[in-house]
DNA sequence: AGAAAACTTAACTTTAGGTTAACCTTAGGC
DNA sequence: GCCTAAGGTTAACCTAAAGTTAAGTTTTCT
């Protein structure tokens, strides 16, 4: 399979956590929580997830204000954001489409419509980056072949250095940590040593050119054309 | 003219069913029929329909379930997927839109409306690839005979190798991974060992040449000319 | 029912490619 | 201009995944 898709739940409430992460772990999505708006920001930017479910009614910082803020990370521009709302709260849905969120999800949770909903949702979000091939500086990256393309000359990478190159290339110029590589490419919880990226880094540059991959020393790793 | 559009439609009801192909035929397109979901999807694998029918209400598989696993399946990722339901029964349409459909036909069938319906849902499908039989790199494969020729020589493929190689050749160049596979050909709930589809594929690299089919290690398999 | 064909499994081998360890180079703070 | 920590390089090593083969099983056909 293609790597899990991974799901971040924010809600101040730890049971409704346990209840989120049980059913979607059944369902083999990989799930990382938060228990409060800003933290969930901060995991956000951190795991890069490709679907967020929000508690709308949190202290601190609310749902709303947690989804607006996370639409203006570029590396999380595309996200599915789901809220979690009461049922009979649903005036708010209004606002909540218009701060950016993609779907709701009302309490109490039913579990099979949890999931088929979040299922859905992927679903439909997946196509939609999996079909755009990337194309920057003469490399050319196709996710369903699996294939890259350097000046038409087709290179078949192994697949660890396709991830890597596919991470990087997601957001040409920006600067991916070390641990946000770990985290994307490996997992939370796979450890692997410091120089094992490096290798990988190097070996894209022997097949794809030096000059699109950059070192930002003490940071981490940057893709450009 | 651009090729027939080909439509798979799936009712309980042989009635419902001849009056969709008498309808749809005298239109152009190439119909075929299923009578229950498990058929259905058996037909849709082997066909690779542009457009599918599908009445919500029969008997064992029911509509809903038979649309999801059909979505399930990578060579249908793309295929338009109308239900067919009681006028009444609306509210069904929610849980249906989740199951991954495109649109709804309600009976009793307008005739007229039928027709137009479809045809704009294949339009917005977006142009139809050929796919009646392949033919790629000396190998053509007919999927109405069950048959395979490759340099001019027929070969007599069993089920299952013509069936993964009905798989494979659907998107050229597209690596399967292995979950793909087990999904399209065996379906989700069987269960078969790993080593299974090495057999399958072994088979075939031995009648149709090795350098066709190419491993992705860690990943699947893709076909290529 | 018996034979043949197709399919799956199990046990074993092979190999790609991922990881590591040891050593080397460089950037940038002082 | 040193010194240090971060990153680069290389090759050996290791492992999970795929290849292979043959021996069961199941299905199909006569």
């Amino acid at each position: 399979m293609a790597k899990k898709p991974k799901i971040l739940c924010v809600d101040d409430e730890q049971d409704i956590l346990d209840l989120l992460t049980f059913n979607l772990e059944k369902e083999g999505y990989d799930v990382c929580t938060a228990l409060n708006g800003k933290k969930g920001l901060e995991v956000a930017k951190r795991e890069l997830p490709d679907l967020i479910i929000l508690d709308v009614m949190m202290p601190e910082m609310d749902g709303m204000e947690t989804c607006r803020e996370i639409r203006e990370i570029p590396s999380l521009q595309n996200v599915v954001i789901t809220f979690l709302t009461a049922r009979n709260e649903d005036y708010s849905q209004i606002a909540g489409f218009e701060a950016g969120a993609d779907d709701f999800i009302t309490k109490p949770i039913r579990q099979r419509l949890l999931v088929s909903k979040i299922k859905a949702l992927l679903r439909r979000s997946g196509p939609t980056d999996a079909k755009k091939d990337m194309s920057i500086g003469g490399i050319e990256i196709d996710r369903e072949k699996y294939l890259v393309t350097k000046d038409g000359v087709q290179i078949q990478l192994p697949k660890k250095e396709f991830e890597l190159l596919v991470l990087l290339s997601s957001a040409p110029g920006r600067v991916f940590t070390r641990e946000n590589i770990l985290n994307s490419i490996w997992g939370n919880d796979v450890i692997v040593g410091d120089r094992t990226i490096d290798v990988h880094i190097r070996k894209l540059r022997e097949k794809l050119g030096d000059e699109n991959f950059k070192t930002i020393k003490g940071v981490g790793y940057k893709f450009e054309a």
